[in-house]
DNA sequence: GCCTAATTGCGAGTTACTCGCAGGTGTCAC
DNA sequence: GTGACACCTGCGAGTAACTCGCAATTAGGC
């Protein structure tokens, strides 16, 4: 773990419950602040909400979580090194499936080509009706 | 406006109210349900904050408006007819900028063919960093 | 071991909705 | 035009998800 390193160059602590915090995310793979308080209170049951919201922020800001919104409206966030691939969220079921982000170079070309917008595909999800959902149930 | 039409035949009611939660939507192009509360108070300046989100909520399922999701969290709401765009929302400066759905149609492609998933790509916002911001501010 | 600034825990505050209820009012039938 | 009913509205209370300020604690450099 070479997380001491990120932190301390930006004048930062690595405090327990930070690391409890990085620990929760990397574990959980997706996760709501919430989850991630849940998850870190197994081992350290005092600690506070409003720190898991502080060093998820934290973390953030030294790069080694990500953010990304997968519906409704809470954040959900990721370990950095897992954001290789891109949500597609049913609206249906609400299951959340991955793709390899390269599904989505062509498009990010395009958008980069012609209107010089320069994707962050992982940000937010991609919605719309998984392949189970979609079948004709039969009926 | 054949609007009656379509909410008449789920039983619903064509009230003021909402007709002019139906109108603010259209004038406003995206609005979050306190734009339109707000605007829909110039003409009608006791309606409560409640009816507008009970409104967009029935508009929603009637087929007439439709919501978006473009960052922060809350929803953003569009008259049904002009969701023929997506959107390009820009982390560094919060703009919202359009581009046509064909940009993303062969993406929308592979991952149907590849995943069976059928996207809705104008539910999620694209993010990433627009033009103006990406662009190395000279100095 | 000492010192300072980063952190934590806690409680209060805020924002954005959601809900239940009682009275009001479109619509349809006649 | 009149009546009746189910849908709506306004209102106030309730909830979820954060955010903030502050005093006490503690990681890290020296």
């Amino acid at each position: 773990m070479a997380d001491q390193h990120e932190l301390r160059d930006k004048g930062l602590r690595l405090t327990p419950q930070r690391e409890l915090v990085l620990a929760a995310v990397r574990e959980l793979g997706h996760a709501t602040p919430e989850e991630v308080a849940e998850k870190v209170r197994q081992t350290h049951p005092g600690i506070n909400l409003s720190t898991v919201y502080r060093n998820l922020e934290t973390l953030e800001n030294v790069g080694l979580v990500q953010h990304t919104h997968l519906g409704h409206g809470g954040a959900t966030y990721h370990a950095a090194e897992e954001l290789t691939h891109l949500h597609l969220v049913c609206g249906v079921c609400g299951s959340v499936g991955d793709a390899p982000i390269e599904v989505a170079a062509n498009f990010v070309n395009s958008l980069a080509d012609d209107y010089g917008f320069k994707t962050d595909v992982t940000h937010f999800a991609v919605y719309g009706t998984c392949s189970t959902c979609f079948k004709p149930e039969s009926k």
